[in-house]
RNA sequence: GGUUCCGUAGCUCAACUGGAUAGAGCAACUGCCUUCUAAGCAGUAGGUUGAAGGUUCGAGUCCUUCCGGAAUCACCA
C-alpha cells in the first residue's frame, strides 16, 4: 500500500509536468500486475486519456520515460495497450524491508484505547453445539482477534438462551423417561445427555399427534390438544411464576449443559469474557419499553399489547409486549443491548454474530435502539452469515440431522493422526507433542475450512467427503510455517546472524522475493480490510497467498548454498518475517501454530 | 405475494469494489525427493461467469426483465 501511494504521487507529478494535467490522488488506480504480465504494479491509462490529449502509446511512453528518469521507486516499465506495468527498484524494496525488520518489535507495545463488544455463539441450552455453531464461533472469535490485533480492547460475550419452551421439553422428557439417570451415571457429556431428552420429547410428541391425526384432527389441533404439549406449557408457566421444584430441575439440567459447553469451548480453544443469561435479562427490556411508551415511540393496543410502527421506515409494525404482559425476543434484545453498554460504557460499537435468518430482526432492533435515543445504536452491526447445508438440505436439530461439533472435532483429530502416521512424520515427537500436533492440525483444518468462505455465503458440507489437508487449507499454511522454523533453526546452528545484515551487498531480488516483500507490506491492510468488512476470509486468502508464494521461493532457490554470505542472510531474514506474519495471521484466525509437522 | 441475499471449471471457493487472456485448491493426467520438511513445487486439461437486453473505451462486478435457489415477513425463538 505504501508503495502504491508513493507511485501515485509520482504519477501525479508526471501528469502535471509532462501534460499540465492536474489529477487528484483518488482518481489514480494502481493495481497489482497480473501474474502473466511482467511487473509488480500497473497504472491503467484509459481514465486519463481524455485529459492527456495524445494517443495511447505516446502517453505511455512519455509517462514511463519520465518515471524512469525521476522515480525513486520504479526501475523499468513496459506497456501493453492501455496498461503501464512497473517493476520496482531492488534498493527501494530492500529499504522498505529493512524498516519492517526494525519496526516489528515496536509494534506490540501499542496501547488499547478503543473498545468494542462482540457477541457470538449464544446457544440454546437444550442441545449440544453443532456445525452451525462452529461457523458462528469461529467467525466471532476471529473477528474479536482481528480487532484486538488492530489495537482494540474486545469484550467477547454471548447470550445464553437458558429459558423457554425448549428447555422445558428436555425437563419434561427427563422426568418422564429419565429414570433418575445423570450424565455421570451414563458417562455422557451433559449437553449430549440433555439433548437426547429433547429429541426423545419430540419423538414422543410426534407419536401422540399422529394418533390424534388418525382420529381426524388437523395437525395444528393435534398439537394443541396433545397432552405432552399441555404439560410442557404448564412447566413454562410454573417456571415463570417461580415454582421452586421446577426451578431446581431447570438449574440442574442447565448446569449439565453448561458443563458440556465448557468442554467443547475448551477443545476449540475459545473463551468468553462474560456470559449473559436470558433468564436474567428478559425483564430488563420491559423497563425500556415503558420509557419508550412515555416518549410515544411505542403505542399500546386496546388488548394491552405494545407495538412500534415502523411502516414509515419501510418495515412492519412490530410487537414488543404481548397482550398478557410477557416479553418477546425483541424486548429482551433491547434490554441486553442497553445492559451491555452499561457494563462496557467505553465501547464504541457492538458486533452481533448471528445467522442471516435474523437479518430482519436486527434491522428492526437497531432501528428501535436508535429511536430510543442511544447514540451507539448506529454503530451496532449484525455480522450475518449463511447457513450450512448438508447434501440433503438444511440441518435440523429437531430431526437430529445435524453434524455434532464434538464428533466432528474428534474425527478431524483422527484424520490428522492418520495422515501424520502415513507420512511417517512421528520420529521426533513424544506422545504429548503428538497430541498437541494432532489438535492444532485438526483445528486449523476445520477453522480454515469454515473461515475461508465469505461469511455471507452459505456453505455446503458433505460429511462423506473429509475436509482437505492439502492445497488451500489450514494444514498447508501450518506446513509452510513449520518449514520456515526448520530453516531458522539451521541458520542458528550455522551461526548466521541475519539481524546485523548489510543490505548494500544484496544486489538482486528474484521475482518471488519481490512478491514476498510486497505481500509482507500488505499484511496490515488486509487485516484492516478484514475488520472493516467483517470477513476473516480476506485474511485467509491473504495468508494462503503468502504461504504459496513462499513455497515457490523455497523450492526454486536454495537458501543454504554453502556460501553463507549476505544473500543467505537476507533469505533467512525474509523467511523469518514471513513466518512471523503467518503466525500472526493464523493467531488472528483463532489458530495456534506448530514448529514442526 | 412484499422485502433481502445468492447463482463463476465436474466439486469447493477467489477475483483488490468497473480493467488485461476470469484465478486457486480438490478430483484427472505429466514431471521433480543422495543438499534446507514431497501435508511441497513445476506443468497439461477443464469456462458463453444462470439467460437476455442496457449503460461505456472496458461488465463476473452497475441498471432492467426473466429463470433457478435460499431466508424473512408470527402475541415462535
Amino acid at each position: 500500500m505504501e508503495i502504491q501511494e508513493k507511485i501515485k504521487k509520482e504519477i501525479i507529478q508526471v501528469f502535471e509536468d509532462e501534460f499540465n494535467y492536474k489529477c487528484s490522488i483518488d482518481n489514480i488506480n494502481i493495481d497489482q500486475t497480473p501474474k502473466n504480465f511482467d511487473g509488480l504494479y500497473t497504472l491503467i491509462l484509459f481514465p486519463h486519456l481524455k485529459y492527456l490529449k495524445e494517443n495511447l502509446s505516446e502517453v505511455g511512453k512519455k509517462i514511463g520515460d519520465a518515471l524512469n528518469n525521476k522515480s525513486a521507486i520504479i526501475s523499468r516499465y513496459n506497456q501493453v495497450k492501455g496498461f503501464l506495468n512497473f517493476d520496482i527498484k531492488t534498493e527501494y524494496l530492500l529499504d522498505v524491508f529493512k524498516s519492517i525488520l526494525n519496526q516489528k518489535k515496536l509494534e506490540k507495545v501499542s496501547k488499547k484505547t478503543k473498545e468494542i463488544i462482540v457477541e457470538f455463539s449464544s446457544p440454546n441450552t437444550n442441545k449440544p453445539l453443532h456445525l452451525g455453531h462452529l461457523r458462528n464461533i469461529f467467525l466471532g472469535d476471529s473477528i474479536s482477534k482481528i480487532y484486538e490485533a488492530l489495537g482494540y480492547k474486545v469484550h467477547k460475550v454471548q447470550i445464553i438462551n437458558d429459558r423457554g419452551i425448549h428447555i422445558c421439553k428436555s425437563m419434561l422428557a427427563w422426568r418422564k423417561f429419565g429414570e433418575g439417570k445423570t450424565p455421570n451415571s451414563q458417562k455422557l457429556k451433559g449437553d449430549k445427555f440433555v439433548g437426547d431428552f429433547y429429541v426423545k420429547f419430540e419423538k414422543e410428541l410426534k407419536k401422540e399427534t399422529k394418533k390424534l391425526c388418525v382420529k381426524g384432527l388437523s395437525e395444528e389441533d393435534a398439537l394443541k390438544q396433545s397432552k405432552l404439549m399441555l404439560e410442557v406449557k404448564s412447566y413454562l408457566k410454573k417456571w415463570e411464576s417461580g415454582d421452586e421444584e421446577i426451578l431446581k430441575l431447570w438449574k440442574k439440567m442447565n448446569n449439565w449443559v453448561y458443563d458440556g459447553f465448557e468442554k467443547t469451548y475448551k477443545s476449540l480453544n475459545v473463551e468468553f469474557d462474560k456470559n449473559y443469561y436470558e433468564s436474567s435479562t428478559y425483564l430488563l427490556g420491559k423497563k425500556n419499553v415503558d420509557q419508550g411508551l412515555s416518549k410515544k415511540i411505542f403505542y399500546k393496543e386496546k388488548d394491552n399489547s405494545v407495538w412500534i410502527d415502523l411502516t414509515k421506515e419501510n418495515y412492519d409494525k412490530k410487537l414488543l409486549i404481548r397482550s398478557d404482559g410477557t416479553s418477546v425476543y425483541m424486548t429482551q434484545d433491547i434490554g441486553t443491548a442497553i445492559k451491555r453498554f452499561e457494563d462496557y460504557p467505553k465501547s464504541e460499537k457492538q458486533i452481533y454474530t448471528v445467522g442471516n435468518e435474523q437479518d430482519y430482526h436486527f434491522k428492526v432492533l437497531f432501528k428501535i435502539l436508535d429511536k430510543l435515543g442511544y447514540s451507539w445504536a448506529k454503530e451496532c452491526y449484525h455480522l450475518s452469515y449463511g447457513m450450512i447445508d448438508l447434501p440433503d438440505g438444511k440441518m435440523k436439530s429437531r430431526e437430529g440431522t445435524v453434524v455434532d461439533a464434538d464428533e466432528l472435532i474428534t474425527l478431524m483429530k483422527e484424520t490428522a493422526k492418520n495422515r501424520t502416521v502415513e507420512l511417517g512424520k512421528l520420529d521426533d515427537f513424544d506422545s504429548k507433542d503428538q497430541e498437541r500436533l494432532y489438535n492444532i492440525i485438526a483445528l486449523s483444518a476445520l477453522k480454515y475450512h469454515l473461515l475461508k468462505v465469505d461469511p455471507r455465503k452459505r456453505i455446503l458440507f458433505n460429511p462423506e467427503e473429509s475436509i482437505d489437508f492439502q492445497g488451500n487449507t489450514g494444514p498447508f499454511i501450518q506446513y509452510t510455517y513449520a518449514r520456515i522454523q526448520s530453516i531458522l533453526k539451521r541458520g542458528k546452528m550455522l551461526n548466521i546472524d541475519f539481524k546485523s545484515l548489510n543490505f548494500d551487498n544484496v544486489k538482486k531480488l528474484s521475482v518471488n522475493e519481490k512478491r514476498i516483500i510486497d505481500l509482507i507490506l500488505k499484511h496490515r491492510n488486509n487485516l484492516i480490510k478484514s475488520a472493516e468488512t467483517y470477513s476473516p476470509s480476506i485474511l485467509c486468502n491473504y495468508v494462503y497467498n503468502l504461504s504459496k508464494t513462499y513455497n515457490s521461493f523455497y523450492q526454486e532457490e536454495k537458501i543454504f548454498d554453502g556460501k553463507n554470505n549476505e544473500t543467505t542472510s537476507f533469505k533467512i531474514a525474509l523467511s523469518d518475517i514471513t513466518s512471523s506474519i503467518i503466525r500472526e495471521s493464523l493467531n488472528t484466525l483463532g489458530m495456534d501454530v506448530v514448529n514442526k509437522m
